[in-house]
Formats: structure tokens, sequence, C-alpha cells
DNA sequence: TCCATTCGTTCGCCTTGACGAACCATGGGC
DNA sequence: GCCCATGGTTCGTCAAGGCGAACGAATGGA
């Protein structure tokens, strides 16, 4: 159960109005009238008038259709996101099964269905702080230190990490990265939901 | 056009071709005969040959009672995988844009469309290698080395890497992890398309 | 004020997805 | 040989999706 995009649960009104919530969220995300999204989609206004109102099941065509118009990834459509700061110092976490004397795998993220991740180096030197605006909402941090220190997370309450150190947070909130040695070297991985 | 789960050249016969194909896949990945899956999902068998047959477009809650049944998150039943082989050196790569002189951070790898990703911290002493059995199809790894070094890649043509280095392949053929320094540390992004 | 435009919902019609039962295989067991 | 179980396809029916047109509401000029 840990990453389902498979609720057990996924009974069928939740998740067509879980799916209902997501094309208006998109469409209006985009600025895009009924009428338009449903000329661009090929479908029928009305159609969509149902599907946004939370009636009906719509084939995978039609929902594909509108994935394409509103240009999301279709799996976008039919599950929501959520973030959180989560800190894994280096040396904490549950080391996973093949643990060994001279090896240790440790599960800092366990993947959050159908998100895009783009995956970053930094190579920073100390000095002034780098604040990010935020981006798109649903988005999420990870970063951990390979080397060096660095001041990291949300910028009302940053986390200061060493190597080995890990942390997570919302990234569409404001966020900071700040490296706090010389040739601070970090893995940030950006995800998308 | 680089991340599309949504090809604007997504025109209703391949999609639903595709989805045929992937549901048979997955349904003999898991060894399930279609009256026994049709059970498991709650629709009638007929639906579930008809749509492996290539007829039909399927609606959304019969897709999803398809995942759920098949274990697998769904978009994975409409969009197919592929990977490869991918060096950056320290150093190396495009500088995304706010390059400072304290600041550089590298895109390492963009954002394959509805990818499951876990994230792991590798901490590792020289010693034996490390090899993994090949996981899922469609599977991709990607590591980048924090400090230490360390032999990663397919098993047949692994690469060293240092600190900073990273690369990517194919997580469902046979690969391996050797450490060839003390305290070599790591991020392992491992991808489930 | 009146007309025109746009946005969204509601209303019949027709198509099509989903269902169950019946229908051909194939393959053991006896 | 027979019989029965199992995997898969085809057929007829029914409900539901998708469509276009018509509708009410809100906005904005002239």
């Amino acid at each position: 159960m840990s990453d389902r995009t498979t609720p057990t649960t996924g009974s069928d009104v939740e998740l067509i109005g879980l799916i209902a919530a997501s094309i208006r969220r998109e469409r209006e995300r985009c600025g895009l009238s009924m009428a338009e999204l449903a000329r661009r989609a090929g479908i029928a206004k009305s159609t969509l008038s149902q599907l946004e109102s939370g009636a009906g099941n719509p084939s995978v065509e039609t929902l594909w259709a509108l994935g394409v118009a509103l240009n999301v990834p279709f799996s976008r459509l039919v599950d929501p996101p959520r973030p959180m700061v989560k800190v894994i110092r280096a040396g904490e976490g549950p080391v996973t099964h093949s643990a060994r004397a001279d090896y240790a795998a440790t599960v800092l993220s366990s993947c959050p269905p159908n998100a895009r991740r783009d995956i970053y180096r930094i190579e920073a030197q100390p000095g002034e702080t780098r604040a990010s605006d935020p981006h798109m909402p649903g988005t999420v941090e990870h970063v951990m230190i390979g080397a060096g220190r660095a001041l990291v997370g949300p910028t009302e309450d940053p986390v200061e990490l060493g190597p080995g150190d890990y942390v997570s947070y919302p990234g569409d909130a404001p966020h900071i990265f700040r490296a706090l040695a010389a040739d601070t070297l970090a893995v940030i991985v950006m995800e998308h939901i």
C-alpha cells in the first residue's frame, strides 16, 4: 500500500469525483473555458460539463484527449498530490534488506506514484542564500548532501545538513539552498506531482 | 515533446492498441487467466477479451479495476518504456540558468513522465561487488556519487565514478555497485516506469 | 435599452461499452 | 473412447457515454 496509484479502496465514486476535480483544476490552471477546452480536445462541450460535474465514467480516449489538450501527463488527471518536510540524518533511517558491513542502502523516499522528477547536481560555495520562488503546486524537492554542509528547506524553517543527510520539503512554497562549506555537493530531485 | 505521456500523435487506434498490449503483458506477467483476472477486477470476461483484442475504448473505471487487480500503477497500462546508459562527469553537463560563481546546478535527468522513483542513500566500503538482479521491466537507475569512488552500471560494462559523477542505466538488466574507496557515499534513484 | 457574445448546464438521440450466456477449442483423467 | 474442467472468443441485450442543439445567465458594447 505504500505506493498505490491503485488504492484498493478506489471505489468508483471517489475515482470519478477525483477526475472531475482534476479536470477542472487543470482547465482553470490553463485559463481555458469549457467550450475552448472541449474544442481543443475534440469532444462535446456537454461531455466535458458532465465530467466536471462528477457525472459519468469517461472512456480512456476521452480522458486522453483531455490530457493532450491540457498538456498534462494524463495520470495527473487520476491521482492527487500532497507534500511534507522530512529529514533523515546520515546514519538514520531504516536500512533495507541487503545490509552488510560494507554496504548500506537507506530508503529516503518511497515512490509517490506518477510523479515526474528532474534530478539536479548542485555544486555550491559558501555565499549568499539561493532562494527559489515556489514552483508548480504539488512539487516536492528531495535533497541529499554528498559533501560539505548546507542550509536547506523551507525559507521560514530551513535545516542544516551534512554529508549523507537528506531532506524533503514542499517545492511550491519559498525555499532556500545555502552552502555553508566550500565545495558543497548535493543532489536535488525535483518532483512535479 | 521531451516528456509527453500525451503524444500529439496519440491517435485513437494506437492508444487502444497500446492498452491492449499492456493489459495482456501485465496479465501474463502475473500468470493470470482472462477468467481469473476478470473475476478479480470485477468485470466481464468478455469485456477483457475484447480489450485485449484491441477492440473498444474502455472506461476509466474498467481500466482502474484492471490496474487494481493487476496491481500496477494504472498509467503503466497506457504508456510504454525504454532505457539507456548515460554518464555525466563532475563538471560536465549543461549548467542551468542561475549559474553563479558559487552555485552550479546541472540537470542530470529530465523528467520521464509517470515514473515512480525510490530514492536511496548508499554508504559503501570497498569490498566485493554488489550485483543486483534485474528489476521490473522498464526500470531505470540513476546514481550520483557524493564521496569516494565506485564502479557502477550494467554488469557487462560498468563505469568508474568519482564525486559528482552521475550515471543512469537500465535497471531491468543485471547491474552492479562496487565501492572502490572507503566511505563511498552515493544516491541511487530507482525509477519504475 | 437592445443585441450579440460567451460561458456553462440541460435535453433527446444514437452509438457503444459492459454484461452474461452460449459457444469452440484444448487437455487431462478415467 | 468419453467426460468434464479450463482458457478464450462470439453473440444479443441493456444501460450509459458521447454528441449536437437548445437553453438560461452573465457580460459588454453601440
